[in-house]
DNA sequence: GCAACACATAAGTACATGCTTATGTGTTGC
DNA sequence: GCAACACATAAGCATGTACTTATGTGTTGC
């Protein structure tokens, strides 16, 4: 089951710290670190989780690994959101909207 | 932070099938043993955690205890899917075509 | 080739977590 | 009151996980 990848990968304060770096755009592992302190190792396991859970993709670039935002981990979470969609609050109607218009 | 308690709540597999048969209806702490082979102290202790995450909450009835799913707890995820919608991938639309239809 | 660099993997360790059994708390009905 | 029930909490334990240091792999440029 991907669900478990993805919701244990996210579980993390790091590993949503470094999501949350790569939604500004793609980034190598070593400009991943600045700021938070962690070691090189501690970064590159890391991003094999979010890789795993495909939340993140990479694509290596000389020496560097770069890795960015993998929309299919997002459909994935969106996917698992849907079959509540019964439960979804009225705000949530205002927020599926906005999702909708910010993706053209 | 909320949304580290939203995670790691649902990276436990035990605690997604609770919430998926909570998306069925409303059901107590026994009921929701049904199937999971699973303890009674432990079942109180995974509710527990998804209480405490915003997923679910309780309402006593008698010596029974009812849990349902929480709409506050799927509208968090939905925030936070919302900050990155820059990565929504096509088909996300269609989805959130869906969640808002059937939100009425 | 080889030195420097960027990153991945291996192995060990400290702490978190999910489970168990035992016990406590709150409610019902006699 | 008190016995039976539904659930919560406590304490202990086994496993998982996130970290560390050490080492391996792949790439660049001299």
């Amino acid at each position: 089951m991907i669900e478990a990848d993805i919701f244990k990968a996210l579980a993390d304060p790091t590993r949503r710290k470094v999501f949350e770096k790569l939604a500004g755009g793609s980034l190598n592992a070593s400009a991943l670190r600045d700021g938070l302190e962690i070691s090189q190792p501690a970064m590159s396991q890391h991003l094999s989780v979010l890789r795993a859970a495909g939340l993140v993709r990479e694509q290596r670039q000389g020496r560097f690994v770069n890795y960015e935002v993998d929309p299919d981990g997002l459909l994935a979470i969106g996917a698992w959101l849907a079959r509540y969609r019964a439960y979804w609050p009225k705000r949530m109607e205002a927020l599926a909207d906005l999702l909708k218009d910010m993706d053209q």
